[in-house]
DNA sequence: TTCATATATATAATTTTCCATATATATGAA
DNA sequence: TTCATATATATGGAAAATTATATATATGAA
């Protein structure tokens, strides 16, 4: 993976906070992205593609839904960017995951 | 300075490549870059331009060149991002710095 | 059939690039 | 010093390329 690749991939509102809400949450399905982030269906779900093809996430399929998580394969730099992403701007996804939250109606 | 604007700015070959090369070399000045990139002149200039703009960099005239290092004031964040990437893809970086090497007569 | 997700196509919006030109500094001659 | 020229860098504007979006439709599991 070259870190051009992996940028332009991370260049999106929509997906790198899908991958930073990912991360936090180790796995998510579709639908929690699609309510987290409060877009159409189709939106969420080509971003993933984009991630999915330059190989930042895989999905799983488990029964109707679709999981997506962190490929364990990506370099140590991108996961280190990644999380250190993630850690150090809450504020970045602090509504999106107070709405999912809510969605879930949990914590 | 938000995640978003940060990976957007550095979603461009010419600029992350400008970016890794003065975190590396500490500083450069633009005809370095023009050199080492083997690009032209309003490219690289534009570039550069934008990663003032988002304040990723600052410049500083001396004489008849104009010097690019990385801006201090940066979140950690940004900082270890940077550095991690630069660090840890030589190979990206690799062949720029021949062809600056060779162009400066040095090493 | 319904629910969850993916994808195709057309359109819209954004970004990049190139060329020309502008600006700022340095240098050399008169 | 002044004027002309050279060098380094920046920027305006148009065209080209890339990317994102909405809507409609398709697929796959229950």
């Amino acid at each position: 993976m070259s870190p051009i690749d992996f940028y332009k991939c991370l260049a999106d509102d929509t997906r790198l906070k899908s991958l930073l809400l990912i991360s936090k949450f180790n796995e998510l399905c579709v639908c929690d992205l699609i309510s987290a982030l409060d877009l159409s269906q189709p939106k969420v779900s080509r971003h993933l593609a984009e991630l999915r093809k330059c190989e930042i996430l895989v999905d799983e399929r488990r029964g109707k839904w679709v999981y997506y998580k962190l490929n364990t394969k990506l370099p140590d730099w991108a996961k280190q960017v990644i999380k250190t992403t993630a850690e150090q701007n809450p504020e970045y996804l602090k509504l999106n995951i107070e709405q999912f939250k809510n969605s879930q109606d949990c914590c």
